[in-house]
DNA sequence: ATAATAATTGGCTATTTGGCCAAAAAAGAA
DNA sequence: TTCTTTTTTGGCCAAATAGCCAATTATTAT
């Protein structure tokens, strides 16, 4: 593969990563933090196996990193940009919202 | 679905709709201006109807629209942030990619 | 009207993903 | 040590995705 393509490549994963509702659930959490599987797990909802792998899918892109502290693993956000990218993002999904809204007047 | 689930959802929509490199790489040559889909198939290589495909994942996420003129159908962003969404990513991947050449020492 | 060009749609297959359960690993407590 | 808690891993299955080809639609040119 072209080193262009790579580069490209392991941009989609990030956004690729983030393009889970409960993956970008969990990212937006760690925005107040680092949280503990566990304390994720609580807020997603689904089994604990799920989570991990789902964590597992956004440390391999980098978005986060976990450390161990006693049987507890914390996660907590890497990605720097991460704020901008909801605010983005919100204000994009209600732009879009209104505009259906206004195609109903 | 809570309505805060909904919206969430939405915002996933939009990641991961710019989760794979053949979408990316279009919305990435998007920003320099709107393009018809003979150009974008050009760009990306792979069957029309695969990238025609691709695009209704991108408007059906509302990070593009397109027009019709003459013959061609012409794509153009909508997304306002793609820009920052790129350049943050880009650095990002950059980064990792020192860290890892960094082990290596 | 017929032919040619541009794009989308439908159908198909191979691969990937997301979810759960059960089992393993790692650390702490009894 | 043995038991308990927290997390990860492997296995499995259903659903979603990405790709191609063939067929359809829409527009322009002959």
């Amino acid at each position: 593969m072209k080193d262009n393509k790579k580069f490209i490549a392991e941009q989609a994963k990030i956004f690729k990563a983030l393009g889970h509702p409960g993956r970008l659930l969990m990212v937006d959490a760690l925005r107040g933090g680092e949280r503990c599987v566990c304390e994720l797990q609580a807020l997603v909802g689904c089994d604990v196996s799920t989570v991990s792998k789902h964590l597992a899918v956004l440390r391999e892109a980098g978005i986060v990193t976990a450390d161990k502290r006693g049987t507890n693993i914390y996660y907590r956000l890497v990605l720097a940009c991460l704020d901008e990218f909801m605010t983005c993002t919100k204000a994009c999904v209600k732009k879009r919202i209104f505009s259906q809204m206004d195609m109903l007047k």
